[in-house]
DNA sequence: CATGTGTGGTAGC
DNA sequence: ATCGCTACCACACATG
C-alpha cells in the first residue's frame, strides 16, 4: 500500500462531498458526535449498506486517471526549460516498493516526457513496469510485460538519453541472481561509498565494533534463554573474570604462519595510515603501542630496524575460538552457577559457596580452565582475575594479564590496611569499571596529581561529598565502595538481577564512518536503508517501539571538511532529537518516514553530515491482545471517515486493503463488522504515516471537530457550521487542494496549484544566478501565513517539491551558486516552518481567532 | 518533587 | 585508504 493509493481513498471521499451528497451525508461527523461508541457504530455500518452502488470501477478510475493526466501536464508546465523528452512515447506503471520511492520516479518520468499511469487498470496502454522485486502471483501476471528496475529511469536521466530496457530487465530469479554479482565481486569492490545501496552492509561486515557489539548482544540474549542460578545477597561468592589476551590478535597471529607473537610487534587494523588498531600483542605494547591508537603513530613508537606487522581481521576466526570459549566454561567439571557473558571473549563465572558439597579450589579451577582452553583453541590464552566481588576480580584479572591468574578475596585485602594500600598503589584510576578518561579528568582537575588509587583513596579521605560535587552522586559513591573492595549496586545487578541486567531495552545502530552526502534525497535513501535494517531486527526480536531518537553528527563549524582520518567523522557536535509514536510499532513505513520528518528538524546541511545514530527506545513485546482493536476504534479522530466512499470502492481495490492490513500483521478480530473495522483502521494508517508533527496538528483538527459537533446550543450551530466548514478546509490543505475559505494569495494565485507551477518556474528560471531576495522574502511571508494559519502540510508539500526539485537538478546544476542558494533557503527558511505550531493550545486559539469571525 | 529531554561517558578489541 | 558500534547508565536542565 502506498501514499498514492491512501491519496487516492482520501480524495475520493472530498469528491464525493463534490458530488453534491444532501447535508446528512455530506458530514456524518456531525451526527455521529452525539452517539455513544455501540450507537455509532450500529449507524457507520448503516451507512456503509445504504451507499449508493453506482459509482462503478471504471467510473473511478477514468476519472482518477484524467486527473491524474492534468497534474502531471501543470508539473510538466511549470518546468521553466525543458528537460529532454527521454520518455516520450513511455507509458509507465510502477509496482510496489521501489528505490528512488514511486513518488520520486513518477516526478522523474513525467518531467522528461513520459506518461504515468496510476492504476493498471489499461494493461494495453502501459509500456513498462517498473519494480525491484515481484511476489509470485505479480510474476504471472506481468510475465508478457517489460518489467524493469527503477535504475533503467535514473541512468536514463543520468545520460540523458533512452537506455535499453533489456539491460535493466528485472530478472524474475533477481535474489539470486544479484547475490552471484555480489559473490563474485566481492573481494573486488567493497561499498566504500555511503550512497551505494550495499555501504551499511559492507561497512558492518568490517566494522570491529559493530561485531563486538552485535557479538555481545547476541551472547545477552543466549546467556537469559539458558538456565542459570541467581545468588541471593549475602551468599559467598566464587567470582573469575576470565578474558583472552590481546585476543583478535592472539587468533590472527595463529593464522599467520611467518610471524612469532612473542617476539614481532603484532597489530590488528584495516589499514597502513590513519586506522585504528583493534587489538596489539605485548611485544606492541612494550613499546608503547595501545588498542585504539592509529597505525602511523604506532610505526612511529617503534625502534629503527623493528618493524610492525599488520595483520587484517579474521572475524570468523574469532567467532569460531569464542564458542570454544564457552563451551569449555559450559562443560567444566565444576558447574558455574552464573557464566556471565561480558563481551566475545571475556566472561564473568559465578560459583555460589553453598552450592558445592566442598570448598572449590579456586587456584586449581583457574589452571585447569586455562589450559584447557589454550588446548582446545590451539593457542589462545587467557587470564583469570578471581575474588569475591566484581571489582576485585577485575583488578585482580589486570595484574594477572597477561598469561597468568591471581586469586585474593576482599577480607584477604581489606584486613590488613598495609597491604591494601599496596594493592591499590598498583592501580591508574581509570582501571576501575565504568571510570574512564572523562571522570579521571574531572577527578584532576580537582587535584593534578592523582595517579594511582592509593592517591585518590588519601585525597579524598572517605570524604563522600567532595567526591560527589566534582563527579556526581552515584559516581561518587561507586568510587568510594570500590575504594573498599566493594561492588556498588548497579555492578552488583549483573550477579543478583542478571534478567534485567540483561535484557534488551533499546535497539541501535549508528554509523558514523564513511558518512559523505550532498542532498538530502540521499540522506533520505540512507535512512530508509538504515531504518530497514533495524526494523527488521526489531520483528525479528516480536518487539515494536514506541519512540525513536536520531542523532546526527555535524561537522564543526570550524573543522576541515575532510578530516585527519581516511572519511571519519572529524570534529563534530552531535545534534538529537527523539518522537513518540503514539501506538507502538514495527512498520518500515511509519519508522522511516518519522525518521526523515525529524532530520529534517535537526537542521544539518548535507553536506556536514558525518554521522547517523537511530534508536529504537521504548520496546514492547508484541500482544496479540484481542481487545487491542476495540481499544483503537474507540479513538475520537476515526469518526470522520466517509464510509460510503469506501464501500463504493471496486472490490478488488478493497481487497488490496485487507492484504495490506495481513501483511502489516495487523490483527483483525473476528468482528461483525469487518468492512468498519478495515475503514477505521485505514485512516488510522494514513494518519501513523504521517510524520508525528503534522499527525498531531490533523488528530487535534479532528479533536477539535469532534468537541464542536458535540455542542447542542442552538444559538451557536451557525458559527459551528462555519467552524467545520474551515476545518474540513484545513483537511482539504492537507489533501493539496484548494482552499475553499479565506484562501492565502501567493503572487495573486490562490490555487495551492497554480502556486506551485510559480514557485517551480521561479525556481527553475534561477537555478544559475539564484532566487532574488525580495522574491525570497515574498515567498517566505506566503509561508508564514500557511504557518500560522495551521497549514503546515501545505509548507511540507512546498519542502517536498523543492527538495525533489533540487534532487533532480543536482547533476545539472549542483555547482551554481542559483541551487545552492536555493538549498540553503529550504534548510533554513522552509523546513524550520515546519516545527512551529508545536503546541496543541496555539492550534486551538488560532483555529479560533482565524474562522470565528 | 516527579517526569522527560538531550547530552555525555563507558565498555569490549 | 578504511570500515570511529552500540547498550546502557548518569547527569543537567526544563517543565509543570
Amino acid at each position: 500500500m502506498d501514499d498514492d493509493k491512501l491519496l487516492a481513498i482520501l480524495e475520493s471521499s472530498q469528491e464525493g462531498e463534490e458530488r453534491g451528497l444532501g447535508p446528512e451525508e455530506r458530514d456524518p461527523a456531525e451526527t455521529l458526535g452525539r452517539l455513544s461508541d455501540d450507537a455509532l457504530i450500529e449507524y457507520m455500518t448503516n451507512l456503509s449498506q445504504g451507499a449508493r452502488k453506482d459509482f462503478t470501477r471504471e467510473e473511478y478510475f477514468r476519472d482518477k486517471e484524467i486527473k491524474q493526466r492534468e497534474r502531471d501536464e501543470a508539473t510538466r508546465a511549470g518546468l521553466g526549460r525543458a528537460n529532454a523528452p527521454i520518455f516520450a512515447g513511455c507509458t509507465i506503471y510502477i509496482n510496489g516498493y521501489t528505490k528512488p520511492g514511486r513518488l520520486q520516479l513518477h516526478e522523474m518520468i513525467v518531467s522528461y516526457g513520459g506518461k504515468f499511469q496510476h492504476y493498471l487498470l489499461a494493461k494495453k496502454k502501459v509500456t513498462h513496469i517498473v519494480a525491484t522485486n515481484l511476489p509470485l502471483k505479480k510474476r504471472l501476471e506481468f510475465r508478457n510485460y517489460r518489467v524493469v528496475r527503477p535504475e533503467w529511469i535514473t541512468e536514463s536521466i543520468e545520460q540523458q538519453k533512452l537506455l535499453p530496457w533489456q539491460d535493466y530487465a528485472l530478472s524474475w530469479d533477481q535474489e539470486q541472481r544479484s547475490l552471484q554479482l555480489k559473490v563474485a565481486s566481492a573481494p573486488v569492490s567493497s561499498a566504500v561509498d555511503c550512497k551505494d545501496p550495499n555501504f551499511l552492509k559492507t561497512f558492518f561486515e568490517n566494522s570491529r565494533l559493530h561485531h563486538l557489539s552485535n557479538w555481545k548482544a547476541d551472547l545477552r540474549s543466549r546467556f537469559l534463554s539458558e538456565g542459570f542460578n541467581k545468588p541471593s545477597p549475602g551468599d559467598a561468592l566464587s567470582i573469575f573474570h576470565i578474558d583472552f589476551d590481546c585476543f583478535f590478535a592472539t587468533v590472527a597471529a595463529l593464522g599467520c604462519e611467518s610471524c612469532d607473537i612473542n617476539r614481532d610487534p603484532i597489530v590488528v587494523c584495516h589499514g597502513s595510515k590513519s586506522s585504528d588498531i583493534a587489538s596489539c600483542n605485548y611485544v606492541a605494547r612494550k613499546y608503547g603501542i595501545r588498542n585504539g591508537m592509529w597505525v602511523s603513530r604506532a610505526k612511529s613508537l617503534l625502534p629503527p630496524g623493528v618493524e610492525l606487522v599488520s595483520l587484517p581481521y579474521n572475524f570468523k576466526e574469532i567467532e569460531e575460538k569464542s564458542k570454544i570459549f564457552y563451551t569449555v566454561l559450559k562443560e567444566y567439571k565444576i558447574k558455574f552457577d552464573l557464566i556471565l557473558p561480558i563481551s566475545i571473549d571475556e566472561a564473568v563465572c559465578v560459583v555460589i559457596d553453598h552450592h558445592t558439597p566442598h570448598p572449590i579450589d579456586r587456584d586449581e579451577i583457574c589452571r585447569e580452565l586455562r589450559s584447557e582452553i589454550w588446548k582446545r583453541t590451539g593457542g589462545c590464552t587467557v587470564s583469570i582475575g578471581c575474588s569475591n566481588t566484581l571489582v576485585l576480580a577485575r583488578l585482580n584479572l589486570k595484574i594477572a594479564k597477561p598469561n597468568g591468574y591471581h586469586i585474593l578475596t576482599q577480607q584477604q585485602l581489606v584486613e590488613n590496611e598495609a597491604d591494601w594500600h599496596s594493592y591499590l598503589g598498583k592501580f591508574q584510576i581509570d582501571d576501575l569499571p565504568g571510570i574512564g578518561y572523562s571522570i579521571v579528568s574531572k577527578l584532576r582537575s580537582l587535584r593534578q596529581h592523582l595517579n594511582n588509587l592509593l592517591q585518590l583513596k588519601q585525597y579524598f579521605h572517605n570524604s563522600l561529598p567532595l567526591l560527589q560535587k566534582c563527579v556526581g552522586k552515584k559516581t561518587g559513591s561507586k568510587i568510594l565502595m570500590y575504594l573498599h573492595g566493594k561492588d556498588d549496586e548497579e555492578s552488583s545487578r549483573m550477579i543478583f538481577e542478571p534478567e534485567s541486567f540483561f535484557a534488551r531495552k533499546s535497539l541501535s545502530i549508528e554509523i558514523n564512518w564513511g558518512i559523505r552526502f550532498d542532498t538530502v534525497q540521499e540522506i533520505d535513501n540512507f535512512i530508509d536503508t538504515c531504518a530497514d535494517y533495524l526494523v527488521q531486527k526489531l520483528q525479528e526480536m516480536n518487539k515494536r517501539t514506541s519512540q525513536i531518537t536520531l542523532k546526527v553528527l555535524r561537522r564543526c563549524a570550524d573543522a576541515p571538511i575532510e578530516p585527519p582520518k581516511y572519511l571519519g567523522c572529524g570534529e563534530c557536535d552531535a545534534l538529537s532529537h527523539n518522537c513518540r509514536l503514539g501506538i507502538p510499532t514495527s512498520e518500515l513505513g511509519v519508522i522511516a518516514t518519522e525518521l526523515k520528518s525529524t532530520f529534517r528538524l535537526l537542521g544539518c546541511p548535507p553536506k556536514d553530515l558525518r554521522g547517523v545514530s537511530i534508536q529504537f527506545n521504548k520496546l514492547i513485546e508484541v500482544s496479540y491482545d484481542q481487545n487491542e482493536n476495540q481499544q483503537r476504534l474507540k479513538l475520537p479522530f476515526q469518526k470522520t471517515l466517509n464510509f460510503d466512499v469506501f464501500d463504493n470502492l471496486p472490490s478488488d481495490v478493497k481487497n488490496d486493503f485487507s492484504k495490506e492490513l495481513k501483511r502489516r500483521n495487523i490483527v483483525l478480530t473476528s468482528s461483525p463488522r469487518p468492512k468498519t473495522s478495515y475503514a477505521a483502521t485505514y485512516e488510522e494508517k494514513f494518519m501513523e504515516e504521517l510524520p508525528t508533527q503534522i499527525r498531531n496538528e490533523v488528530k487535534n483538527d479532528l479533536r477539535i471537530n469532534r468537541k464542536i459537533t458535540r455542542t447542542k446550543l442552538s444559538e451557536l450551530r451557525e458559527q459551528n457550521r462555519k467552524k467545520k466548514e474551515s476545518i474540513r478546509n484545513v483537511r482539504a490543505h492537507l489533501l493539496g487542494h484548494e482552499s475553499l475559505f479565506e484562501p492565502i494569495k501567493f503572487q495573486k494565485e490562490s490555487r495551492f496549484k497554480d502556486i506551485c507551477r510559480i514557485v517551480m518556474e521561479w525556481f527553475d528560471a534561477t537555478l544559475i544566478e539564484g532566487p532574488h531576495e525580495k522574491d525570497l522574502l515574498l515567498f517566505e511571508n506566503y509561508l508564514d501565513k500557511l504557518s500560522d494559519s495551521n497549514r503546515v502540510p501545505l509548507i511540507l508539500r512546498f519542502s517536498k517539491l523543492i527538495s525533489v526539485r533540487l534532487n533532480l537538478k543536482s547533476n545539472q546544476y549542483g555547482q551554481e551558486a542559483g541551487f545552492q542558494e536555493w538549498e540553503q533557503f529550504l534548510l533554513k527558511n522552509v523546513i524550520p516552518k515546519l516545527n512551529k505550531n508545536k503546541h496543541t493550545f496555539q492550534t486551538v486559539r488560532k483555529l479560533d481567532i482565524d474562522f470565528d469571525i
